[in-house]
DNA sequence: ATGGTCGGCAACCGA
C-alpha cells in the first residue's frame, strides 16, 4: 500500500477551507496534516472535510492562536496531544495507523508545530525566543520522538527553522534572523540526530539546491523576490527511509486568492 | 538600514 501524506501550515483553516477543498481535490493525500488552524475543535470545519472523503479527524485547537489537525480517509487505531514547556497551547498532535487501516505493521505520524520564536535572537531578552529553544530541547528529549530500528514513524510539520545554508535564500543575510539562527539550526538537527530522523526534502533534493516551503506576505512581489525559507518538514525514521518514493511542494497554492504565507508538501510512501 | 503583511478578534498579540 502506498501513502500519501501532506503537511500545511494553513494560517485559519476557517478562512482557507476552500482553498484546503481546492488542494484535497487536485491531490488527494490519504492523510493531511495542518498547523495554525485558530480554531477551536468544536468549530472546526469537519463536515466540508468528510464531504470530501476525510472522514477521520485528530483535533487539538484553542480560540485564535496556533493549533494543529490530522484528517484522514483512512482510519487511525489511535491519537494523542502531547504539551511542550508546561504549557497546553496545542503544538503537536500524533496518531497511529494499524488494523483499522489495514496495516500489520502499524506507523505513527507526529505532527508539529514548533513556536515562531518572535523577532529577537536572544533568549535573555525575547521570552519567545527562550520558549522556542526549550521547546526544541525537549523535543529532542522526548523518548517517543526515538523510534528504535524497526519502527515505521513520520514527524511532518512548521518547525519554523530552516536549519541548511539553502533553506534560505541568503545564508549571510539570514544568519542573525529568527529561524535560521546558528543556535535553532544546531537544536533541531540535534532533535533530528536524536531520534535518527531523515530529511525526505534533502534526501531528494539535496544542497545546493535552494529549496523553501515558505515565502513571507510582506514581499511587494513574493514569486520575483523569491526570499523564501524551507520552515516545513517531512522526517521519516530509518525503517521508512527507502520506502520514500516522492516528495512535492506545491509552490503554486503560494498564488492563489488569499493564500497562506506556507504551501502544501506532499510526501508518499509505500508501507 | 528599514519597513514591509497577514489573521483573530475586537486592542494588540502572534506570525
Amino acid at each position: 500500500m502506498r501513502l500519501s501524506l501532506t503537511t500545511w501550515n494553513i494560517n485559519s483553516v476557517r478562512l482557507r477551507i476552500d482553498l484546503v477543498a481546492r488542494f484535497l481535490k487536485a491531490a488527494r493525500p490519504d492523510v493531511l496534516c495542518l498547523q495554525e488552524t485558530k480554531c477551536p475543535d468544536d468549530a472546526f470545519p469537519l463536515k466540508r472535510l468528510k464531504r470530501l472523503g476525510y472522514v477521520h479527524a485528530a483535533l487539538s485547537g484553542q480560540k485564535g492562536y496556533h493549533g494543529v489537525a490530522v484528517v484522514s480517509r483512512l482510519p487511525f487505531d489511535s491519537f494523542t496531544v502531547e504539551s511542550f514547556c508546561g504549557k497546553n497551547d496545542c503544538r503537536h498532535v500524533e496518531v497511529t495507523f494499524g488494523d483499522r487501516a489495514g496495516l500489520r505493521d502499524p506507523v505513527t505520524i507526529h505532527n508539529f508545530y514548533v513556536p515562531a520564536g518572535g523577532d529577537e535572537p536572544d533568549p535573555d531578552v525575547n521570552v519567545k525566543f527562550a520558549h522556542k529553544l526549550s521547546f526544541l530541547d525537549e523535543m529532542r528529549s522526548l523518548a517517543r520522538l526515538h523510534p528504535n530500528g524497526s519502527q515505521r514513524a513520520i514527524l511532518v510539520g512548521d518547525l519554523n527553522v530552516a536549519p541548511l545554508e539553502h533553506d534560505v535564500w541568503s545564508h549571510k543575510q539570514m544568519i542573525g534572523v529568527v529561524s535560521h539562527t546558528p543556535i535553532e539550526c544546531e537544536k533541531l538537527t540535534a532533535v533530528q540526530k536524536a531520534g535518527n530522523w531523515i530529511d525526505v526534502a534533502r534526501s531528494f533534493v539535496p544542497e545546493p539546491a535552494k529549496l523553501y516551503t515558505w515565502w513571507s506576505y510582506r514581499a511587494a512581489d513574493w514569486r520575483a523576490a523569491d526570499r523564501g525559507r524551507r520552515l516545513d518538514h517531512v522526517w521519516v525514521s530509518p525503517a521508512l527511509g527507502d520506502r520514500v518514493s516522492a516528495i512535492k511542494i506545491a509552490k503554486d497554492a503560494r498564488g492563489w486568492e488569499r493564500p497562506s504565507d506556507h504551501v502544501p508538501v506532499t510526501t508518499a510512501i509505500e508501507l
